[in-house]
DNA sequence: GTCTATACGATGATAGAC
DNA sequence: GTCTATCATCGTATAGAC
């Protein structure tokens, strides 16, 4: 390998043209060009250009997703032990934290959130089914144990509640800095922490809603 | 003319086309074959690919938005005749039932609401700028109202909120037939009066959250 | 194995004849 | 208003240099 991060210095440049210009709009020729490599580099290493956005979120999403199943099963442990229900904040948390934390810059995934954003919204791309291979068991153990934590509420119901709060957390991945409508005296430059905890304020009432 | 329907007769089948195969996946000569009219007529009529879906857009937003806006102020009207604050779910519920009610296939934009999600997720496009400006002002509105029926959640509080719920009715919008993962034992073809009041629950629930 | 140069078909857009 | 012809650019594929 005379050039031994080709492939590295693809995917950079590939998430961060992905993100900002969108990745329709982002052309082969573009990123080669910021990359300075040659253009038939990309079918070389990855085999299309759909081949390297599955690749650029590969590479945050299978550290995440370990992330975010382990403390999701921290949680469902702790249950147990204590022989009760499973803490329905602990639950949310552990899936919410870990997401949105990178959004800090020092994350160095800075353009990754809104990455997802933009794939989990392509409803008929092929990307969101690759999205969704990924996601897909973490999906279904947070919401069998957000069921196990709310007995109280049909799992017909839970289930589009769930729904809903993902809606919300893709929603806030995709507008990074871009708020649509930014009314007088509010400042829509705010913390991640504070963000978090009003997006779990928000999706926690909204779960246990009364019937 | 010779063609007098021209122009609607690509506005029908853009709008098809579109919503099932994605803006992007859709050519030009796809919607001119379909529509059996010739190439240039799209950039003749509307000027290019994208006008033209501006133009989809805008044939069903306008309507959609003068009803939703009338509703509002209707709730907005009789909270100052009887001198209270601004019926929270008579509020959200205007805004929400007329959007969901185009789902209904008799209501013959069966295509639109998928669509709107596509557009409503591409968070870098000018598609997004062009639908903002539509409906900028009913956000504004919708915002204002629901500040004044929850005074005791401080404005930049509620604006999150409210961004959360737009988030929440745009996944939805988004997720026509095909939802993300169908746990054991859910029923995901449910009706749309009972999604739309599952949704208002929800909605409620985290704009009311205790903080 | 890795990179380069080059070519192919399809796309969105446009100019000009009718 | 409508059509044909033509353009630059796109993603992709391949043959050949190192």
């Amino acid at each position: 390998m005379s050039q031994p991060d080709t492939k590295q210095r693809l995917l950079d440049v590939a998430e961060r043209l992905f993100a900002t210009g969108g990745f329709h709009a982002t052309s082969l020729r573009a990123i080669t060009c910021a990359a300075e490599v040659n253009l038939a580099a990309v079918n070389y290493h990855f085999g299309s250009k759909e081949a390297l956005l599955e690749a650029v979120m590969a590479r945050r999403l299978g550290p995440l997703n370990v992330i975010r199943q382990d403390r999701l099963e921290q949680v469902a442990q702790r249950a147990v032990a204590e022989g009760e229900k499973p803490d329905l904040r602990a639950l949310w948390t552990a899936f919410i934290t870990p997401t949105l934390e990178l959004r800090r810059p020092e994350s160095g995934a800075e353009y990754f959130l809104s990455l997802i954003g933009q794939v989990l919204a392509d409803t008929n791309g092929v990307l969101m089914q690759v999205f969704l291979r990924q996601m897909s068991p973490l999906f279904q153990r947070l919401f069998e144990l957000t069921c196990q934590a709310l007995p109280g509420v049909p799992r017909q119901t839970l289930f589009w509640r769930v729904h809903f709060a993902i809606g919300s957390m893709s929603h806030l991945m995709r507008s990074n800095d871009r708020v649509p409508v930014k009314p007088e005296g509010v400042d829509t430059d705010v913390d991640i922490d504070a963000i978090t905890e009003m997006l779990l304020d928000y999706t926690l009432a909204g779960l246990e809603a009364p019937l």
